[in-house]
DNA sequence: GGACGTCAAGGGGTA
DNA sequence: TACCCCTTGACGTCC
């Protein structure tokens, strides 16, 4: 078990997310704001190795308007060795990274002009992850999208979607169950049609599920991943906000339930992503947890 | 230098 | 049909 945390954090000092509005466009900007993020990611993962945090959320924002038609610069080729040596970083310390587009991304709009973006955003989250250099245990997740009044006939457009994807993008892309409207259930019916890899969120199953527990929930999720291609299941982990809306992430990790998480979620090994406001704070207090618990998922850094 | 409205992009829910 | 919500940090303008 591999613990991290999502795209920030929040005590090094600088951001890997520095963005600019599309009216400030201009190809200095650009160029200048990819290399402090990518130099900000460099100074992430040196802080993450250091403190055995061995998995990783690369923030969509690293390459601003990545996808969009205002950049037609070869980022890829321009900023090669900067991301190479990124990837061998993350090889040598056998961390894990993956990314996760935004809600915009949907492969299963009707629309096609929507369809066409998204696949293009997808696009640039595999390319980011190979100029890595990166296997395809890096993966880009997604949610399955919208409903559009038929939910049978949107997954089956998932289905047709995700077979006609860019091999660059199938072999990174996997889908999660999210809070409101596709549950596990869902995505293993998915996995079943087209072999897509699902991650399981703990929390959107506590709010959004069809009831199975959360342990044989997790069992089936693991399930869908081949070990070689695409590595150990990822699980995205976060609690109720005490007090807040039903599906708020709380601000800070909750012992209580984590700790009968990782209890329940024995025996089956996992990469865990601790999806709480704090960050690497969260992760930290979780891996401190779950070593303390005796728990021998726990991955160690290399020496 | 702080406050706050806004930002490429979509969809669902409610009134 | 119109409007609000999600989720969220960072930008950029205003004072």
């Amino acid at each position: 078990m591999r613990i991290g945390y999502p795209c920030m954090n929040t005590g090094i000092g600088c951001t890997s997310a520095r963005t600019f509005r599309l009216k400030s466009w201009s190809e200095e900007r650009f160029l200048s704001t990819v290399a402090e993020n990518l130099s900000c990611l460099s100074r992430i993962l040196a802080y993450n190795a250091a403190h055995e945090l061995l998995f990783f959320r690369v923030t969509s924002d690293l390459v601003p308007f990545a996808s969009h038609p205002v950049n037609i610069l070869d980022w890829p080729g321009i900023f090669a060795e900067e991301f190479a040596g990124i990837g061998a970083v993350v090889r040598e310390n056998g961390m894990r990274v993956s990314m996760h587009p935004d809600q915009f991304t949907l492969i299963n709009s009707p629309d096609e002009g929507v369809r066409e973006r998204s696949v293009a955003e997808l696009a640039y989250h595999a390319a980011a992850l190979d100029a890595m250099g990166l296997d395809t245990t890096a993966k880009v997740q997604v949610h399955v999208g919208g409903v559009y009044g038929d939910r049978e006939a949107a997954m089956e457009r998932f289905v047709e979607r995700y077979r006609t994807l860019p091999g660059a993008v199938g072999r990174r892309l996997v889908v999660e169950n999210d809070d409101r409207l596709y549950t596990v259930r869902d995505c293993l019916a998915l996995h079943r049609a087209c072999g897509v890899p699902v991650v399981f969120d703990v929390f959107h199953h506590e709010c959004n599920s069809s009831g199975e527990d959360a342990a044989g929930a997790l069992a089936a999720c693991a399930a869908t991943w081949d070990p070689l291609d695409d590595g150990p299941l990822m699980v995205d982990y976060s609690s109720q906000a005490p007090g807040a809306r039903r599906g708020r992430h709380a601000a800070a990790l909750d012992p209580t339930h984590f700790a009968a998480f990782l209890a329940a979620s024995r025996p089956h090994d996992f990469d865990l992503m601790l999806e709480v406001k704090d960050k690497e704070q969260s992760a930290l207090r979780a891996r401190a947890l779950a070593l303390a618990a005796g728990d021998p998922r726990v991955r160690r850094g290399r020496p």
